[in-house]
DNA sequence: ACACTTGTAGCAACCGGTTCCCAAACCGGA
DNA sequence: TCCGGTTTGGGAACCGGTTGCTACAAGTGT
């Protein structure tokens, strides 16, 4: 058997094979592919022909190697289950596509060791960038670690951008695009407050997680700023899951906590919360007020339809790539806050037997961030 | 300016650097990288250092081009918003990373042409495997073109998956996993018809697409076996988005359409379809029931939590990388059919003012299907 | 002391492309 | 008919790795 035989499936052809049925040289059937440079007509016809036949494809790989290659783009998430995470790849992959990029994703499941990997896997790969996604722990060694990586990827061409993620030291080749939770959840607290609430259950997020974090300032802000130091009974953390969001409604309930609305950290946990609540026999926004963050599709299906604060999640995993595609992969720092706004629908009401102090309070606060930093 | 500056940022070091720096050969450093091959502790010490401190990583591509790199597997879907192609794209992710491979994904956004050209695109990356997700329409053109692309792929080593689509002729090198949308729907129909709902709206699909029609002749195939042959105007074409539930629910109330069913054929058009229904001031189930399709996590959020038939589809997408991994690339055709079920929820209550037949009807029917065709 | 085995490392070919550089063929004009 | 310029196409080096084969050195047995 010739180390060429054609006769297995399988065996996918060379460009010399298209050369020689051709009758031409590789080099002539290459510049044919490519286009550019004079060809005969008689000859480019052969060769087109040929390449037919055989069903042709050059290498990918190969091209890429020989410096010509489709360039590539690799996004990291935790788990592309979630609605906003899903937004946020939908956007960046129809940038990277529309930009002529291919998209390679891993999710970790929130384990770093293998988030580590995957980016040594996307070095390796040679991705124009690495887009990480979703808050995290930010400890020094997270700080370190991300450095490290940063100035590793820079150095093989690549750049590094963070989504949703505290950014780095100013200096690190890193690109960092947020969105402000702290003013989004401070505008959400304050329509809550405006309408009466003093006493709202927070269903934070994991305590070390930044986005979390955000979030929860917010609320604190919020409630400072009218002069009220929450009760910190009402800060309950947990998982960015509805099931969570169940249970810690389910045991607020069984405690006999008090509270007369609850500010969700995220939709999920809001959906959740929704259903502990209707199970309890609680009506949502009658007897106690609701809100959530992100405004997810689903948040105007809930009953009643959800008020949040939407986060332009599509549009960050857009701009991710175009940023990171812009910028030469040693460019120093740079970090993008995206605004939000709060969406307003029909799960808050003014709380029972009490006057609202102002009834027209202006909610639907364009967060007074957003821009370049 | 040498061709090989090491001064700048951004020039990746190659594996004649690191041998040139360790001062050994190329072909070392190669072996004390791979691992095998004997190679002395001294000459091993040296390399190892070489490399860390040219924090060298080898080109994926060039390892890939002298066979030895990672596989990838390509996953071709309309759009990851929609939660369950999200929970495919995770099975299919997770399964692939468990597997070693990388995961490529492209979104077409229902657009063949797209399509076409990503196939193109992954067949050029000698893809181990193309996962094509979603219901599409069943024409002999798109017959022809799949047989084409099969073959294609096949005889560059690759192997394709049709996920949710119809089958192709028998012969061609292509695995298609189904979930059997007909007998979930029947089975859900038949919850319906067992409660005394003689007028169940149907919200279906776009009426060319595979996944809609199955779903379609549950419904009709439910009624039949009861002896009702339902009338035609119940039946409503669409889109599989929220939107178009709420309009369509919308309009037939409109022009008010008699109905004490809906059937949606998606979770996520009974989603609108429910908040429509709620706007109308209809009650669900005591005025109306409704049932979905797909079992989201959503679904169960909803208000009431949605009766709808559960879908597998992230062991799905973990079974398609499976099996497409599992074969060679030639193999014949295969058929894998999944079975679904469905879950029993609060949306649905016997017809107003009508006598239950059989109370007790069997209503989570395991479906009648499953396994190897 | 010599032959033979064993352990190490390098040369060079190869993977599948691209592209620089040069030569042959072809063209029209003098 | 001869010449110079223009097409046109091939040879070979290169991209960044891997690996078969070979050569040199050290170790072992007698």
């Amino acid at each position: 058997m010739t180390r060429k035989s054609n006769g297995d499936i399988g065996n996918r052809s060379t460009i010399r094979d298209v050369a020689a049925r051709a009758g031409v040289s590789a080099s002539t059937v290459s510049r044919v592919l490519a286009g550019d440079y004079p060809v005969s007509t008689a000859t480019r016809t052969r060769v087109m022909r040929a390449v037919r036949e055989l069903d042709y494809v050059a290498d990918a790989r190969a091209k890429a190697i020989a410096g010509v290659g489709t360039p590539t783009l690799a996004f990291v998430l935790d788990d592309i289950t979630g609605p906003s995470f899903a937004h946020m790849a939908h956007g960046v992959e129809r940038e990277a596509t529309r930009l002529g990029h291919l998209c390679l994703v891993c999710s970790t499941d929130g384990d770093t060791e293998q988030e580590l990997e995957f980016i040594e896997t996307m070095r390796a790969q040679r991705a124009a960038a690495v887009i990480l996604v979703g808050g995290t722990a930010d400890t020094a060694e997270y700080r370190a670690r991300m450095s490290r990586i940063a100035d590793s990827l820079a150095s093989a061409g690549s750049r590094l951008v963070l989504c949703g993620r505290p950014p780095l030291d100013p200096g690190t080749p890193v690109t960092v695009i947020e969105y402000d939770n702290e003013s989004g959840a401070y505008a959400l607290c304050a329509h809550l407050l405006a309408q009466g609430h003093r006493r709202v259950l927070f269903l934070g997020g994991k305590p070390e997680n930044t986005t979390a974090q955000g979030r929860e300032r917010g609320y604190l802000a919020a409630h400072r700023a009218r002069g009220i130091e929450p009760d910190p009974e009402l800060r309950l953390a947990g998982d960015f899951t509805r099931d969570s969001g169940h249970r810690r409604i389910r045991q607020a309930l069984a405690q006999s906590l008090e509270f007369t609305a609850v500010m969700a950290s995220t939709d999920m946990v809001a959906a959740g919360a929704l259903t502990a609540l209707h199970e309890a026999g609680l009506s949502v926004p009658d007897d106690v007020s609701l809100v959530g963050y992100d405004d997810i599709a689903f948040a105007r299906d809930l009953h009643p339809p959800l008020t949040t604060v939407h986060v332009p999640y599509e549009e960050l995993g857009r701009l991710a790539v175009r940023t990171a595609l812009g910028r030469t992969p040693d460019a120093p720092n740079e970090h993008l806050l995206l605004g939000t706004h709060v969406v307003v629908r029909d799960s808050v009401a003014a709380v029972p037997g009490q006057l609202v102090p102002d009834a027209s309070a202006r909610v639907s606060s364009q967060a007074p961030t957003g821009g370049l930093t």
